[in-house]
DNA sequence: TTATATACCTTGACAGACGAGGTATCTCGT
DNA sequence: ACGAGATACCTCGTCTGTCAAGGTATATAA
């Protein structure tokens, strides 16, 4: 069974640009590798989808651009700003520093945990 | 600074339920200890606390109690249920398998991670 | 020709977080 | 006596990200 979306919140961006970090792609591609890498527990769904896509080129994040496929459907391509880079590396901190602040508050050595 | 709202999202309830799974508490003093606890970079709101009591009352998940202070501001403590605990550890592993995939999809090897 | 996969997009509803506002009691300094 | 600040509760309306549901179009396999 998936994840709440709730869970998700705050964090698909971030997933889009680490997606976007190494290599341009389009939205199929990174809705259907973010399932495959998670073994289907988490799906981001395509509106979802399309509207980071919009906000991260809104604020300059990402760029797209058609892609001149001679056959099967259309394809719009993203990638990565330097801008974008640099949002990424800032939210994988804040997100690395959310982990641990919400980890301290839930976890007691009384009840243990493992990761 | 403070960490945004959409990276609590969905935790609220939890870290709620963390707090009075080991004793009672009361609205003030749990909004107090978790700014406490994450030295001011972590802060639920009033109104997202209240409105998180009500959610977890109706859901079963705790019951309340005006407390019967003889002096001072009154104040509404709250306990948790057997249901509460359940429902706490539930997202607790909710909360751990989020982390992991959201984890393997936005650290890479290259880039490489400190926790 | 029908179904499935690929690939894009939009609209409206929903729910949780929060800003801003309110009430009331007690303590401390002036 | 008075005002400020801490304690302690509450509600209303707004904002924003997620999603269900709907749509378009092309290629391939049954």
């Amino acid at each position: 069974m998936a994840l709440t979306s709730d869970l998700l919140r705050g964090n698909t961006e971030m997933i889009i640009l680490a997606k976007l970090y190494d290599r341009e792609s389009y939205g199929y591609e990174i809705g259907k590798m973010i399932q495959e890498k998670s073994g289907g527990r988490l799906e981001l769904k395509e509106a979802t989808l399309y509207g980071a896509f919009r906000r991260l080129e809104e604020d300059g994040c990402i760029v797209s651009f058609w892609g001149n496929e001679t056959t099967g459907a259309r394809r719009r391509y993203y990638n990565i700003t330097p801008k974008g880079r640099l949002e990424f590396d800032r939210s994988l901190r804040e997100w690395q520093e959310a982990k641990n602040l919400i980890d301290a508050l839930v976890i007691t050595e009384k009840r243990g945990e493992a990761t």
